[in-house]
DNA sequence: CTTGTTTTTGAGTATACGCTCTATTTTGAG
DNA sequence: CTCAAAATAGAGCGTATACTCAAAAACAAG
C-alpha cells in the first residue's frame, strides 16, 4: 500500500498508463512492459503498489463503469432528452472510458464475475431511471414505460458501436430520431 | 497450397478445431497448441497449410460474419421480420462469434483493419437490406426507410450487448417489440 | 516400380510475457 | 540528525506462445 507522496504520485502514473492503453490499444495491448514503460516505472515499484497487473486494469474499468452514471444527485427530476443527452456526451465526450466499458461487457469482464454484474446493475439503474422519465413525460403504464426505456437504451448503445466504429457517424443526430421515432 | 486429398481434410480438420475452440474459449483460449491437439496436428503441417495462426483465426471468423446473411440468394425478397429472426438467430446460435464480432467493433480483438473494415461494410449492407425491406412494406421514402433501418440495427445491436450481458435477458421477445414499436 | 511432389513429423528456436528478489535510495516522523 | 519504513531500480526467472526446419513418410502420375 502507498503510504507516502511519491508512492500514491506512482499510482497515478500507473493508472493513467493503463487507461490510456487499454483505450488505445486494448486489453492485449496492455502489457506490463508498455504500462511500465508510459507511466516511466520499473517492475519493483509496480508490484509494490499493485498484486499483479490485472489488479490496475480491473482498477481502470472499475473507474470507467462508474463514470457512466450522469449527475446521481438529479434522479428523479430529470427528461428522457436530458438523459439521452448525458448518454450521447459520455460516449463522445470520453470515447475513451466509453471503449473500456463497452470492452469490459463484451470481451466477458476478463472472467471477472463480479464485474459483470456491475455492468448490469449499472444498465438496470439507467433503464429505470429512463423509464421513471418516460412515464412522468408520458403517464404511460410501469409496464409499457419500462418496455420503452429498454428499446431505447438498447437503440443508444448500438449507436454507441456504430460510432465508435464509424468516428464520422453522428451519433447525436440519430439519438435525436430516436427520441422522435417513439 | 493443399494440392492433394490429404492436405485439404487437414486443411479442413484444421478448421473445425479452429472454430469450435473460437465458440467454446474465446480468442485467448484459441491457441496454436489447442488447435493442433484438437485437429490431430503437428505444427509442421499447419504451417505447410497456413501462414500462421491469425489466418486460420480470420477464415473462421469471415465464414462467420458472412454466415449473419441468411439466404444471400434471397435478396430484394425477405421482409424484416426475417432479417430480424436472423439476426438474433446469430447471436443467440453462434454467442461467441457474436462475441468476437462486437468485440472487433469496439476494436478490442485482433489489430486487423482490414477486418473492421469488413464489420463496417456488413453492418452497411445489412442496413441497406433492412432498408429495401422496409421500403417495400410500407412504402415510404428512400431516406426514411434507411433512417428507419439504422435506428431498428442499432436497437439490435443494444439487444444483442444486454444479451451478451445477462444470459436470462429474452432477447428475442424485445427484438419483436423492437419492431412492434415502430 | 520409379520419381518428383506433397504431406507429416517433432525437436528446436526465438520471443514476449508476468512476476520475483535483492540491493539501493528516498522519505518523513520523532 | 537518526533510523525504520517506504519506494525504486533492474537483472533475471519460469513459462507459454507462435513459428522454423531438416528429415522422413505418403502420395500419385508415368
Amino acid at each position: 500500500m502507498a503510504r507516502y507522496l511519491p508512492g500514491l504520485q506512482t499510482r497515478d502514473r500507473i493508472l493513467e498508463s493503463t487507461r490510456w492503453l487499454l483505450a488505445r490499444v486494448g486489453l492485449d495491448g496492455t502489457t506490463l512492459a508498455a504500462i511500465l514503460d508510459r507511466a516511466k516505472v520499473r517492475s519493483g515499484s509496480f508490484y509494490n503498489l499493485f498484486d499483479s497487473k490485472d489488479e490496475a486494469i480491473l482498477t481502470v474499468i472499475r473507474e470507467a463503469i462508474n463514470a457512466v452514471d450522469p449527475h446521481p444527485d438529479g434522479v428523479g427530476k430529470d427528461t428522457v432528452e436530458e438523459l439521452v443527452d448525458a448518454y450521447v456526451e459520455f460516449i463522445t465526450g470520453q470515447p475513451t472510458l466509453a471503449k473500456i466499458y463497452l470492452q469490459t461487457a463484451v470481451g466477458g469482464a476478463m472472467n471477472d464475475e463480479a464485474l459483470a454484474h456491475r455492468v448490469i446493475s449499472h444498465h438496470e439503474a439507467r433503464v429505470s431511471r429512463l423509464a421513471d422519465a418516460i412515464r412522468r413525460q408520458t403517464r404511460t403504464s410501469k409496464a409499457k414505460s419500462q418496455l420503452e426505456a429498454e428499446l431505447l437504451l438498447a437503440g443508444l448503445t448500438g449507436l454507441a458501436f456504430h460510432w465508435l466504429l464509424d468516428p464520422d457517424f453522428d451519433i447525436a443526430a440519430r439519438a435525436r430520431d430516436l427520441m422522435a421515432s417513439r
